[in-house]
DNA sequence: GTTAGAATGGACCGGCCAGTCCAGTCCTCC
DNA sequence: GGAGGACTGGACTGGCCGGTCCATTCTAAC
């Protein structure tokens, strides 16, 4: 769905422009959305100004813009072999550690809430992002109660949707304070007891 | 504890400080940190340049710190009233809804969290504000789980750090999520559900 | 009432950086 | 092979904004 917009680009301008946006995340990775100007982009992806203009016209707010579609996808991708089948408890703790493991080796740079902080709510565009990063985000996570609750590890009363954001919520919670602490205890006790409490909520059928 | 650095303000001097950091949270709050100048703050507060740099001579950074210092305590002062006494279930179910409230009430905008993210990790000061912070609330949050146990509510053997910990990611999390979206869907489910849980945990005693 | 120093006003500076422009090169399609 | 358009290079500009400076007024203490 990388759709009519890049329709005029050659095969050489799709790779340029490619270039540019990865290389822009990874500068933002590293310094921070706030002092990352477009000379640190153009010298770090060897382009010229005019390039940067060229492929996003609407300029800087635009790249940035692509770079949060960019890490979004990211985001989702890193974890779907997990997110895909959390049908069992031993799924998800793996998806538990998964979580845990990207973030540490992300340390304290989450490209995705800096970049929203920093062009966040006067932009639609960016918040939509997010706001479909979520939903997918969560979605999963319900199909996972659901299949739970399909092979009997869960009651059926349970409130998925209820759950479903609970979990999400705590992870997120995990994280921002990862950012702002470093430590990624939280994050593991979010999450840890977050499944804690599902499995106590299974009660005896726990395995 | 506001210290020796304000030794040499007169009374006229003080309230004048205190004007410029209020006023700057006000300004922050409204428009957020990364577009936010200086002569913003200038023209709310009724100020001049040399005033601003006469109380802050340390520039705009310490200025934002100062905010910081600002929002930080409001946030604990909002919450003290219930956060002090959470040793029954309706008292926590009365900070649930007192914290849902002031964060709806807040909108889309976190002073705290825009104000971290901006000056964030590189400047140790700020980090040191937000550590504090969430370390004050979530001991706050462990003195109540263990007034729960005191009570009988509570098994003993609960892990009341680890609980504590999620329940602050939870927040931290519903909060973030709102920010990103809007909605308060995911700070009231995290809660409840993090009560919910804590009560089962509780067993029959559940008044 | 005088004086030291705090408090204030506001003009000014200088660097930074997003965005512009044009000149030149490279595709690609006919 | 040539023409149109995509692609690239890099000099240039214009505004914004943090920070400086000095002149003036106010405050308080003796």
């Amino acid at each position: 769905m990388p759709g009519p917009q890049t329709a005029r680009l050659t095969a050489k301008g799709e790779a340029t422009r490619r270039r540019i946006v990865e290389g822009a995340a990874e500068v933002l990775r590293e310094q921070g959305v706030a002092v990352t100007t477009l000379d640190d982009v153009r010298s770090r992806t060897g382009t010229s100004k005019s390039q940067l203009f060229h492929y996003f016209p609407d300029g800087k707010e635009a790249l940035l813009l692509a770079v949060a579609r960019y890490e979004a996808d990211r985001v989702i991708d890193d974890q779907m072999p997990h997110l895909a089948r959390l049908d069992s408890w031993e799924a998800w703790h793996r998806w538990r550690d998964a979580v845990v493991e990207r973030y540490e080796a992300q340390g304290d740079h989450c490209p995705m809430s800096a970049l929203f902080l920093h062009i966040g709510r006067q932009h639609p565009g960016t918040r939509a992002v997010v706001v479909e990063l979520l939903r997918r985000w969560q979605e999963d996570l319900g199909a996972g109660i659901r299949a739970l609750q399909a092979n009997g590890l869960l009651p059926p009363s349970l409130d998925v949707d209820q759950a479903a954001a609970a979990m999400l919520a705590a992870v997120q919670g995990g994280v921002s304070i990862m950012l702002s602490t470093g430590s990624s205890l939280h994050l593991r006790a979010a999450l840890d007891w977050g499944i804690l409490q599902l499995r106590a909520a299974g009660g005896a059928a726990v395995a």
